[in-house]
DNA sequence: TTAATATGCAACTTTTTGGTTGCTTATTGT
DNA sequence: ACAATAAGCAACCAAAAAGTTGCATATTAA
């Protein structure tokens, strides 16, 4: 299908899902899907296809508990997108040292 | 339209134009379109709507010279989504933390 | 046991995205 | 001057994404 930085990175790029994973972050128990929805002004089925991005991407679990459905952030994947990004400090100025490391390691 | 942190995620979600994005970056200098679109095998024209992005993005900047367009990559944008990351670090290092008061009460 | 609650699933619509083809225009090399 | 090159623009297409409505099902509360 997709690789793990391509799922992750497509999943917090949606500002909706940023905030829904904010917010469960924050919470920091797993809330009901309800509950959770209930600060949107979209749908229940809207927020529910959200949160199964954000599930498919690893950035939430789900559990099931009677016929409630417990959502729990987990913020470990995006450890992912900040080593995708650390590649790029040595290119932006205020590491312009590193910049010349790296263009003397192309020679 | 959009906000900048949605817009730089967005463009970086794509693998293609992560690719794009990243010769451009160890190119170190700016290349014209024609040469970058030919290390793809989507057409010159799909490449200039990901560069578009791109720029829309502030990851590349674009400068004509007579028929060419120079295109160079700008990694500061970045920035903003480490920054993003950032907030969210302290709660994949729970473990670690944990850890750390199990170690001080051994002693 | 019956009503209310929490949820999933399927079908559908609209918009966005990733990509194409065809054509025009401007610049450059011969 | 003319052919080749670099690129933009517009129209189009298919697939994916974002969101909806309607309905079924399981669990819980009264």
């Amino acid at each position: 299908m997709q690789d793990n930085i391509t799922k992750i990175l497509k999943a917090i790029s949606d500002p909706t899902r940023r905030e829904l994973f904010h917010a469960l972050v924050i919470a920091a128990t797993a809330l009901p899907i309800t509950q959770v929805s209930a600060q949107f002004n979209i749908t229940r089925q809207g927020i529910t296809k959200h949160l199964k991005t954000l599930e498919n991407a690893g950035l939430i679990t789900i559990t099931t508990s009677g016929r409630e459905r417990f959502c729990k952030a987990e913020a470990a994947p995006l450890q992912e997108v900040k080593n995708w990004v650390s590649f790029y400090e040595k290119f932006w100025d205020t590491k312009l040292d590193q910049l010349g490391d790296f263009l003397d390691q192309k020679e």
